[in-house]
RNA sequence: GGCCCGUUCGUCUAGUCGGCCUAGGACGCCAGGUUUUCAUCCUGGAAAUCAGGGGUUCGAAUCCCCUACGGGCUACCA
């Protein structure tokens, strides 16, 4: 009202069939239509008959909009706190509707109402928005009003090719692009989430912080305090930054590694009871999870690369076991395995045991590091093999190392 | 199409007042090492003629202009 007063808006009348008509025959001539200060004086609104016209067609319950009037020939400017000084012409922008003829208001009404009434001082939103940001200057302007500071943000963009980051590239590509999972309850469909992915809250406000933005020195790992401190908006960077799945996946790491291994160990344990399995004493859990989380990029990772801990392989990698194994691989583990059984059982003696038990017979190394840690852990990779033995206990390496030899 | 914004290694970026940039770091990649594996760790390496072209200047990735390319917006959506 206040601005139909002032003169800053007017009453449309015409209908969305009318308008939809006009926008498709500018489209039939390559032209764009636009409601705009140049538009406006030859259509049907409060502008073009008398206010007697206008007062009758109000009474009568005509449906009609209320549009913002853009002034003509002026040049609309405003200072965004990162991309510095952005001017548009008043032509450009076109007589976007105020009120709907529900009586609703748009989005661009009540977002500068709510923001004044909340006496917000600085409106944070993604590049997508720039385009309108002159139209709520201006609406600020008419109402006399304060504005708040602008700022807008990058965009994150596809990882692969261009335009920006989707939903849809998530599903594509197997990585989540929401915080959280979430249903739209309109479609029904589904979308992952990073928490839901293993990432870790921290790990992932790290990563996507430093999409766009860099404290100013060669940090990267921070936590959301370290964040907080190095944080101006003066640093976020201009253009648009492409999603690199692999990368969060190395900051997920990078807190996997700083965590507490109490922590860690915690929901290591919970996972593994969903499988069933027999835990051993706390301090060997934490000790499990700490070789464990080198090698891991997630907590959800570790019962699958782990699970040899607690349970003996049943089936071996094919790959590894025909790259290692040779003639001898079997009468190796069996001597081996009668060392074993006279050995004093620590890390130590385990891995004299096994070097002089090398050196002695001229065995090959690789060979037979490999052959032996494909008896205990089903393939050829894991933490140092000695601490795996010593923790898995005389017995059970004895008898991994049979069955091997069983099935050589 | 029109308008607005952007453009430094494959990717994220440093580069704040032009000289210290023969352009730095990180991810990934490659090689070597950790006298066994590896997805860890260490060391090293390849990788951007700073989108292209003009200008301003003693000197430009840094300032200006043009072009190209990319993105965003273009609803009685937000």
């Amino acid at each position: 009202m206040q601005l139909i007063d002032s003169g800053n808006a007017y009453y449309a009348f015409d209908s969305a069939e009318e308008l939809d008509a006009l926008r498709k025959d500018a489209e039939s001539r390559k032209e764009t239509f636009q409601y705009d200060c140049r538009s406006r004086n030859g259509l049907n609104n409060s502008l073009t008959i008398s206010s007697e016209q206008t007062k009758q067609r109000l009474e009568s319950g005509a449906h009609y909009t209320i549009r913002l009037k853009v002034p003509e020939n002026t040049t609309i400017e405003f200072d965004d706190l990162i991309r510095g000084h952005v001017s548009v012409r008043s032509e450009n922008i076109d007589d976007k509707v105020l009120f709907k003829s529900d009586g609703m208001p748009t989005y661009h009404l009540a977002n500068i109402v709510d923001d004044h009434l909340m006496e917000i001082t600085h409106v944070i939103r993604g590049e997508e928005w720039l385009p309108s940001a002159p139209l709520h200057v201006l609406l600020y302007r008419f109402l006399a009003w304060q504005a708040p500071l602008f700022a807008h943000l990058p965009l994150l963009l596809k990882p692969d090719g261009n335009g920006k980051l989707s939903k849809r590239d998530g599903d594509r590509m197997g990585f989540p692009v929401f915080p959280l999972e979430w249903n739209d309850p309109k479609t029904g469909e589904k979308s992952s989430g990073y928490r839901e992915s293993g990432y870790f809250a921290e790990a992932f406000i790290n990563m996507l912080a430093l999409l766009g933005w860099n404290p100013g020195d060669e940090r990267e790992v921070m936590t959301v305090e370290e964040m907080s401190q190095a944080f101006s908006l003066e640093r976020v960077s201009k253009s648009g930054a492409k999603f690199d799945p692999v990368k969060a996946r190395w900051f997920n790491h990078q807190y996997m590694m700083h965590k507490p291994v109490e922590e860690l160990a915690a929901e290591f344990e919970n996972e593994l009871k969903k499988h069933g399995l027999e835990l051993f004493d706390h301090q060997t859990m934490l000790t499990i999870t700490q070789m464990l989380r080198e090698r891991a990029d997630f907590i959800k990772d570790l019962p699958a690369s782990g699970a040899f801990f607690f349970k003996a392989p049943t089936e071996y990698n094919e790959v590894d076991l025909k790259k290692h194994s040779t003639a001898d691989s079997g009468t190796w583990l069996a001597s081996l395995s009668a060392i074993f059984a006279t050995t004093e059982w620590t890390q130590e003696n385990i891995d004299t045991a096994i070097s002089s038990f090398i050196s002695s017979n001229s065995v090959p190394a690789g060979k037979l590091y490999n052959i032996l840690r494909i008896a205990v852990v089903g393939n050829s990779s894991g933490p140092h093999l000695a601490d795996i033995l010593f923790l898995l206990g005389a017995a059970e390496t004895s008898k991994r190392m049979d069955s091997l030899i069983a099935n050589l």
